[in-house]
DNA sequence: ATAAGTGTACTATTTAATATAGTACACCTG
DNA sequence: CAGGTGTACTATATTAAATAGTACACTTAT
């Protein structure tokens, strides 16, 4: 469910925010799924259960998921709301980098060729 | 020259590496300009010499300066071409923002738009 | 030759974020 | 009651980053 990558420098409570959110954008969380607890999912990815209580802690805080004390954490009904204004950050993101590749002098077409790959689709050159 | 955020994540040191390439992508440094040496600019940006000697020593590691012991530090010929190699990655992370976006379900159209304001054109909505 | 500016090479220390370890307690459900 | 859940602590270890201070070699200009 999670893929947690040691090296990088991304804190591991935040690639499971991120990863997290990412499933829910997706479709592949929906309101009312319940997340792995914190004991289950440390042992399953060896990773200390106070690091993922500090993760769902911040999803929590976001609205994105509610705990249920003694039973478990659930995916809100806002959550898919959420996640994605969220999304626009990503879109400024996109904007921001863009900028520095114009400004490098790097075509347009290129960039627009990049966007359009994910997409799976493919502009002409 | 530099402008410096002590309070994001992302290392000073880098920050310079960063934006040096950056002064050198959009031809504000060419060859054979000297760099501000780091007793000038640990003043000016009031971070430590060591700091910057560690941003200098990456930048000439990948070829992008040179130091003349005793003269001072310098853009090589070869800087301009090295960064626009590295301009490729950042070409990479658009596709792979945009990957998110598309499975996140956010049109394409957004996207292109965003690149398209970054290069100060309008494409309609 | 000297002074001033440059790069370079160390060692030591501090700070902050991250992650781990361990414990304890409250809650809900079967 | 047992077993799972969330929650709240304290303490410790590790690492990266940044700072502080010192020393030395080199080049240029005077």
């Amino acid at each position: 469910m999670f893929q947690i990558d040691r090296f990088g420098r991304v804190p591991i409570y935040e690639q499971i925010i991120e990863q997290t959110q990412r499933l829910i954008a997706s479709g592949a969380l929906k309101e009312g799924d319940q997340l792995p607890s914190v004991r289950v999912l440390s042992q399953e990815l060896t990773v200390n259960p106070n690091t993922l209580q500090k993760a769902y802690s911040e999803l929590e805080r976001r609205g994105i998921c509610i705990s249920a004390p003694g039973n478990g954490r659930f995916v809100t009904g806002d959550a898919a709301r959420i996640v994605g204004e969220g999304l626009k950050e990503k879109l400024g993101e996109v904007r921001r980098i863009s900028e520095e590749l114009c400004a490098a002098g790097v075509h347009v077409e290129q960039v627009l060729n990049a966007v359009s790959a994910a997409y799976g689709k493919e502009t002409k050159d």
